[in-house]
DNA sequence: ATAATTGTCAACCGGATGGTTTAGTATAAG
DNA sequence: CTTATACTAAACCATCCGGTTGACAATTAT
């Protein structure tokens, strides 16, 4: 069971089937089999990868009639976009110091 | 298999001991048994974990001795992080297209 | 020379993951 | 009423993952 909620974040992004339904959801929401219908795979077996995104919070659905809705959640992928900008920050400061440090006392 | 770099890098991320071990890295170059030390495991099973970051590009290795030393290597991290960043550009301006629209025409 | 340190490798284990099929439940359409 | 649609649930399968132990190799220390 994946407790923390990076660790559900970052696992359910490690799959290129789970990219896919996010970047279909920027054009808005869309139920299920729709999201299912670029993969070649059963629908039973893409309904398993929303099931993930759900369950990680990457997205809210809502039932209207016979189908499920989906739509993007921000706030989860932000979390995981904030710890990667953590880094980003420091690759950066650390390969100024360098190039800085590079620079004073050249080899 | 993992083929996609972008799978390897999120699911190499997914894991905390993993995210630990890249956090005591900023700290400088670690031998893979410092990089264990921390936590209730095995050397062999921590000495895994290092070989995941290896394998995801997430740090590059040199051999001293018998010390295996590890350090951060920032370019993988960099592509996660632009993929991540690409979506919170869209959210914020999904979110502010919503919220302009709540202001003009308030329910 | 011997012994301790620092790893790697291979085999193994239990549980999670990604997929299938089959069956069942609502809802919608004919 | 009957049938098709859109899922959901459960059972099953192969593979992967995170961990273990035990054996080995290479380097360093005594």
């Amino acid at each position: 069971m994946v407790d923390n909620q990076l660790d559900a974040t970052f696992s359910a992004l490690a799959d290129p089937t789970r990219r896919g339904m996010l970047a279909a959801l920027t054009l808005g929401e869309k139920p299920v089999s729709e999201l299912a219908e670029p993969y070649r795979m059963s629908l039973a077996g893409a309904a398993k990868h929303v099931e993930v995104l759900a369950r990680a919070g990457l997205i809210e659905r809502r039932k209207v009639g016979r189908q499920q809705f989906c739509r993007l959640e921000a706030s989860r992928l932000k979390e995981a976009s904030d710890w990667l900008a953590q880094w980003e920050r420091f690759w950066t400061t650390r390969l100024d110091a360098l190039e800085t440090e590079l620079k004073r006392d050249p080899a």
